[in-house]
DNA sequence: CTGAAAGCGCTAACAT
DNA sequence: ATGTTAGCGCTTTCAG
C-alpha cells in the first residue's frame, strides 16, 4: 500500500498541488469552488497530509514535545510504579494537541549528563518542536531554559518556582492553597496543629510552608518548633513524622502534611499508635493523588488541576489555540477536597 | 540560530554528504580514517540528523506511537486522575525508546467514530510509524489490527485477549495469577473464600475469575453460588460486593475481589462493618496499583509487570534492538505480592 | 485567484 | 572505499 500524497489529491480534484495545500492550510484567496473540488478529492482518497514532509518543508513541525526528567522517570520505573502527576499532565496536553492535530512526543531530560547543554540543543534540532511542554524540575533548570530561549523554542513551564524567564509559566499558588487548607482546620476548632514539610529544597515545599505559618500566625497561633517536622514527600517520612507528632505528650489534634503520601503514612502512624482519624486525630494532605480516595478515611486534600495546567500550557504553544488574551503567566484555581479525614474538634 | 546540517558535517570533515550518512548509519565499507574525521566533525557541530528530513527520505520513521483509548483517557481526564497502567506503559517504552535513539509519541484512537478504519489509515500515512504500542483495549480492536495489517505497520500487542492475530503480542498469565492468588489464600487456612469478578465483558474478568475456579476446584473447595459477586472494576463495587459478602450469615474468611479498587472496596466496606482485615478477614487484590501500598491494612495483591511488557513490546518493533529468538507471543512473569492484608485464618 | 518551480535535510540508488 | 544524483511530500517563493 503506496500512501495518497498530495499530487493524488491534486490529480483526482484536478488542480494543482499548490492549490490542495492552500485549502489545506486554509490560506486566504481560495475560491469557494476550489475549495469544495479539494475536499471532496481529500476526503474521498481519506488523504492525510504527511508529518515529516510538513515538517521538514514547513516552519512548523506540529510537534509539542514534553521534557520529562529522565532520573525521576527511572525512578518510577525501577520501583514498577506509574507517575500520577505525569500522566495527569499528559491526558491534558493530548486533549489539546488533537483539537489542533498536532502531535504529543514524550522525551526524557537527563540532568546529570555533563553534555545537557549539547544533548537539549541536539535533540532540538532532531526534533524541531513547535513548542515544548516543561515539567518539574524542567520547569526551573537554568540550562535547558537558556537552550530553549538560544534556539528560540516556545515553551511553556508548568509549576516553575519562579516566574522570571521568558516563556510562558503555568502555576498554581501553592502558598495560599496551604493557608487555606490551614484555614480550615483552624475552622474546624484545631488549635494544636501539627506540619510536615517536604524537603527544603523545593520550592513547593517552602510555599506549602510558608501558606501553614501564614494562617497560623493571621488566627495568633503559636506553631511550636515540636510541631514542625521535616519529611521528604515518600510514606516512609510520612510514618515517621506522625508518629513522632502523635508521640508527643501534648500531641496536636490535627497534623497537615505538605503532600498525601506523607499524609497517608500520618494515617498509618495513627492506626499504629491506636488512635484514630479524624476523631482523634484530623489529617490533610496535598495533591489528590489517586491514594487519597480510598484511604481510610479518605484524605482531605488540595486537588492541584495538573491536567488543565497542561492542557492551558499546551494552547499557548499551539498558535491555532492560543488565546487572545494570553498572557506570560498564568494562574489556576485549586480546589481543596474535604473528605473524611479532617472534622470538627472533638469537644 | 540555522540549524547545523549534514552539509556543514560535510564540509567541516572534507567529505561528501553520503560519508557522513554511511558513518552514522553504521554502513559497512567505511574506513576508519573516514569515520574518525566525521565523528569528530559530528561532535564539534553538536550535529543530529534531522527527525523529519530522515523520516521523509529513508523507509523508518525512528517513531514509536503508541495507542491509546480516547475514550478512556477522555474519563480520567474528567475524574482528574491520571492512568497509572498508561504511564507504566509509558515508562517501559521510553526507556528503551532511548536506547535506540527512537522517539515516543502518544495517539489518541477514538473507537467510537464512525470512520474509524480511516481515521487509522490517515494516522499512519501521517506518522509513518516504525511501530505501533497496543495498549488495551485497543489491543484487540479488530478494526485498528485490520488497518495496522492492511497498511503494514509493525504493531505490538499488550495484554491481548488472544495471540491470534498477527503482530507481537506481551501478556501475562493472568488465569495463573488468580490462581496462585487464590493457592495462597488456601494455604493460609482459608476454605470459605468469596470473589468479586470484574465485568464479564473484559477479558481480563473471565481469566482471573477462571483461575480462581480452578484453585478451588483442585481442592475440592465448593464454590456456592452466594460467595461469587461482580463487580465493575470501580471502588464503589467493591464496597458494594464486599458488604454483601460481609453480610452473609456464614460470611467467607477470605475476599479475593478482581482488581485493587475493588479490593480497596472491601476494606472500607469491612470497617464499616466493624471488621478488621486480617484479623476477620483476609482480603486480597490485583494490579498493585500505587494505592494497594498505602491502604490499612496494605493489600496483598497480584503485580502485572506493565512497563516491561512495554519495554519488551518496544524492543520487539524496533530493529536494532530486536533480540535474535523474538517470538510472536511472549508471556512475561508475574508476581505475587504479599502484605498484610491476607493472614492466616484466625484459629 | 491559481500554478510552476525550487528547495527543506536527508537516504537510496547508482556510479566511480 | 567514496562520491553524485535523484527524489521523499510537502511549503514557499515567485509568476501569471
Amino acid at each position: 500500500m503506496t500512501a495518497v500524497t498530495i499530487y493524488d489529491v491534486a490529480a483526482l480534484a484536478g488542480v494543482s498541488i499548490k492549490s490542495v495545500s492552500r485549502v489545506l492550510n486554509d490560506e486566504p484567496n481560495v475560491s469557494q469552488t476550489l475549495k469544495d473540488k479539494v475536499q471532496k478529492a481529500v476526503h474521498q482518497l481519506g488523504y492525510r497530509r504527511s508529518l515529516s514532509a510538513r515538517s521538514l518543508a514547513g516552519a512548523s513541525s506540529y510537534l509539542i514535545a514534553a521534557f520529562v526528567d529522565a532520573e525521576l522517570t527511572i525512578e518510577h520505573w525501577k520501583s514498577g510504579r506509574g507517575n500520577d502527576y505525569l500522566s495527569r499532565l499528559e491526558l491534558g496536553a493530548l486533549m489539546e494537541c488533537r483539537r489542533a492535530d498536532y502531535h504529543l512526543m514524550v522525551e526524557l531530560i537527563d540532568h546529570g549528563s555533563d553534555t545537557l547543554e549539547r544533548d537539549v540543543t541536539a535533540l532540538l534540532a532532531a526534533l524541531k518542536p513547535a513548542g515544548v511542554l516543561l515539567t518539574p524540575p524542567n520547569s526551573d533548570h537554568p540550562q535547558v531554559l537558556a537552550v530553549l530561549e538560544r534556539t528560540g523554542t516556545p515553551f511553556a513551564r508548568i509549576g516553575p518556582e519562579a516566574t522570571s524567564a521568558r516563556g510562558f509559566s503555568i502555576s498554581m499558588d501553592e502558598r495560599q492553597a496551604a493557608q487555606e487548607m490551614t484555614e480550615h482546620l483552624i475552622g474546624l476548632g484545631h488549635r494544636r496543629i501539627g506540619f510536615i514539610s517536604g524537603p527544603a529544597n523545593y520550592s513547593a515545599s517552602r510555599k506549602r510552608r510558608g501558606g501553614f505559618e501564614a494562617a497560623m500566625a493571621a488566627h495568633d497561633l503559636p506553631v511550636a518548633d515540636e510541631l514542625m517536622v521535616e519529611g521528604d514527600f515518600t510514606f516512609e517520612s510520612g510514618v515517621a513524622g506522625g508518629g513522632r507528632l502523635l508521640g508527643l505528650d501534648d500531641r496536636p489534634t490535627a497534623i497537615f502534611a505538605s503532600n498525601d503520601d506523607m499524609a497517608l503514612g500520618v494515617l498509618q502512624a495513627a492506626a499504629a499508635l491506636g488512635l484514630k482519624a479524624p476523631d482523634d486525630v484530623s489529617v490533610a494532605g496535598y495533591d489528590d493523588t489517586p491514594s487519597a480516595l480510598f484511604s481510610t478515611p479518605p484524605l482531605t486534600t488540595v486537588r492541584q488541576p495538573v491536567a488543565e495546567m497542561a492542557a492551558r500550557a499546551t494552547r499557548l504553544l499551539i498558535p491555532a489555540l492560543k488565546p487572545e488574551d494570553a498572557s506570560e503567566a498564568s494562574i489556576v484555581p485549586y480546589e481543596l477536597i474535604l473528605r473524611a479525614s479532617t472534622a470538627p474538634l472533638a469537644a
